[in-house]
DNA sequence: CTAACTTCGTGCGTATACGCATGAAAACCG
DNA sequence: CGGTTTTCATGCGTATACGCACGAAGTTAG
């Protein structure tokens, strides 16, 4: 008999793939996947990063950072530059266009998040946002904990 | 100022790329993928499956279910016969070799259950799973609603 | 009965996820 | 100072996600 235990990757999984193609959907008309919305999202919260951070922030595989910049570099909408002190690194920002296109992906997202907002019990949304922090963690930490036990 | 209405997204999202890491990490070493592990499961559940209705279940895009398919068929954990009724259709079944992999990759994943379990407050694992539902469903539902608008 | 519509699996193209490998630059350590 | 290790971005290969298109088979409606 399946336990809570046992249902929820697949829960997780479903919830998750269901707010992908929703997303995707909703930005198809701006030309933007719901990934590439996460990658804007994380460089508008604050000033340029490198792609390495950028990565550690979405957080995303680094060969698949630099594949997402190549095409929003092309679009216009981020800017690739040398990295003021460190000759390996990269620096990336916005656009302006890339800033106010956000602004209005920000604003398409917002039936979405409405209706996540109404699917769950009043009251429940910081629970949920809570617990999978703790997940998220859980989970990241791991990998940690398995290469300092193994050195 | 971010609300957890506006945080939840990208919440989901990390929570399932790290469930998502930590699975593949630990298939990898049985030449499973974790998408190819939901399949599995998926199948073990029950009966023969069309491609259709295995790709509803799981759920994923029909495309992707075949080419996964195509792969698992190879392995031989899977065998695709023609449908007994339905001249279009085909039937998924797991092998003795896919079902015994199975129950491996079950065992496998155990650890991560419980690491998911020790992340989260004592209790709560059930608040989880029904949350992810209510996000699921209700996310789920949208896209018919939207065509039955149009329509 | 037949045309129109739906469903099935397949395949193509594009995007993303990630491991692995590489060369260059930076950091570390004796 | 120089050898070693780490970090950076890049690129390749494989797997998955999904929209779209297509031909074949099944269903529906007039």
């Amino acid at each position: 008999m399946k336990t809570a235990r046992d249902q929820l990757p697949m829960v997780l999984r479903a919830a998750y793939l269901a707010l992908h193609r929703q997303s995707d959907h909703r930005f198809a008309e701006y030309n933007v996947t719901a990934d590439q919305f996460v990658l804007l999202a994380t460089l508008q919260r604050g000033e340029a990063l490198t792609q390495r951070e950028l990565a550690r922030r979405m957080p995303s595989d680094p060969s698949t950072v630099r594949a997402m910049l190549v095409l929003l570099e092309k679009q216009g909408l981020i800017q690739r530059k040398t990295h003021p002190t460190d000759a390996r690194a990269r620096t990336v920002a916005l656009t302006p266009q890339g800033e106010k296109l956000f602004q209005k992906l920000w604003q398409a997202g917002e039936p979405i998040r409405k209706q996540i907002q109404n699917s769950l019990p009043p009251g429940t949304i910081q629970d949920l946002v809570r617990l999978l922090q703790c997940v998220a963690t859980g989970l990241n930490t791991d990998l940690h904990t398995d290469l300092e036990t193994v050195s």
